[in-house]
DNA sequence: GTGCCTGCGTGACTTTGTCACCGACATGGC
DNA sequence: GCCATGTCGGTGACAAAGTCACGCAGGCAC
């Protein structure tokens, strides 16, 4: 059972709630459980079942996959009014959790039980749109992730995540190379030696755990191919 | 309108349909068209709005993205009993499609509106179910897709197409190295130094536009890694 | 026959991935 | 302060994959 200041933070970020009956929003919050957790923490591993469907007040987690070699690619991230989709899937068809799941930072969320998830897909009109609207809305961004893969030079990637960056306004980030080589699919000495090649042209400096984005213009034009 | 003859076939293939309501067969036959396809017809290009949902009754079509260097890689295909999921999602929120389709083979479908597609997505639990499960089967598949592009060699993915033919007791297949290359997200010179080096290590004999599986051992177990 | 298109082979070069190893820096214990 | 340990990044050598340019052979139209 959720408190009113958390059932109120939810309908800011989950718009749908406000247009659902009000049989529905008491059995939701009755059904609901806030939860807090830590950076850095397993959510779900490869071939789980999904014990909860989580949908994010605050902080962000990242899904990925995970290669025998230990390579790593993300397949999205999930921020504050959005729920794991693939959980959701998982939830739908009784499949396992096709992947990996983690925070990055600390993460408040609300958390249902898989049965309650299914009951609501039946009922619930505002609830059946919200799920349909995840599920299609990730197929789109997983498929520019394939085209990202499979079509794109890693420095063109590396400069989009840059230009992502500068866009929110930011002119530095704090990541390290086996971050950036998790985040592309890629490894860390072929990050290295693109970011030493960015560094020798101006576009950024780097520092322990740090790059600065020097040269704006440079960067969002080769992030533009 | 659909004959008796379609209704039928359909119901054999979507079994969906044998467990809904009348009112609701009753209206579905009456919205849907039965269409044919000879093969390589393109079905929907990038960025179109979509114009039909198509569930198909024989055949296979071909979804894939193509770069705008002219590279190609299959997203998935569809065969009898399925239905084109990025058009259920691009119907669903009024997106625009986001990849290219084709016939591979002649196709026979019914298509239905897509403001049918939606109206009945409120109403009817089967039709509901039959969309998810499209939904979530797909999103499934194409992180599938990511997993093969970041993390396996293309000898061993060609490997893999191979088993799935012999799998289906096929021992020769008539495809062409850029065939096989757009399906991988490959290029033609790759895929053909590939296959050469599969003929001198005796797995395939090759020839043009074909290719004879040869060795059943080698290739299933180059198929496991 | 001639011309043309498609399928395939090939060499040279670039980009990316892998492996092995090393040095620089950070943190905590003493 | 010094030292141990772990993380971060640099590097060289090589393998795999992608790109570019060209050439050749089979099949088809004329």
């Amino acid at each position: 059972m959720l408190t009113r200041q958390h059932q109120d933070e939810f309908e800011r970020l989950f718009p749908f709630m406000a247009s659902a009956g009000d049989d529905f929003t008491q059995d939701f919050y009755a059904a609901c459980r806030y939860v807090e957790l830590p950076a850095d923490v397993s959510i779900c591993d490869e071939g789980q079942q999904c014990a909860q469907l989580a949908m994010l007040l605050d902080g962000v987690g990242r899904v990925y996959k995970l290669s025998p070699g230990g390579r790593e690619v993300t397949l999205y991230r999930i921020e504050a009014g959005e729920a794991c989709v693939l959980t959701a899937s998982c939830i739908m068809n009784g499949d396992s959790f096709p992947a990996m799941a983690v925070t990055e930072t600390p993460v408040r969320a609300i958390v249902v039980s898989p049965h309650k998830v299914r009951s609501w897909i039946c009922a619930e009109t505002q609830w059946q749109q919200f799920i349909f609207g995840l599920l299609s809305h990730r197929l789109a961004s997983i498929i520019s992730v394939v085209e990202e893969v499979a079509f794109k030079r890693i420095d063109v990637r590396l400069a989009e995540i840059f230009a992502r960056c500068l866009a929110r306004g930011e002119t530095s980030l704090q990541v390290t190379h086996a971050e950036l080589a998790a985040d592309l699919g890629s490894s860390r000495e072929v990050v290295s030696r693109i970011l030493k090649d960015f560094v020798q042209r101006g576009l950024i400096e780097t520092g322990r755990g740090s790059i600065l984005l020097a040269d704006r213009q440079a960067i969002e034009q080769l992030s533009r191919q």
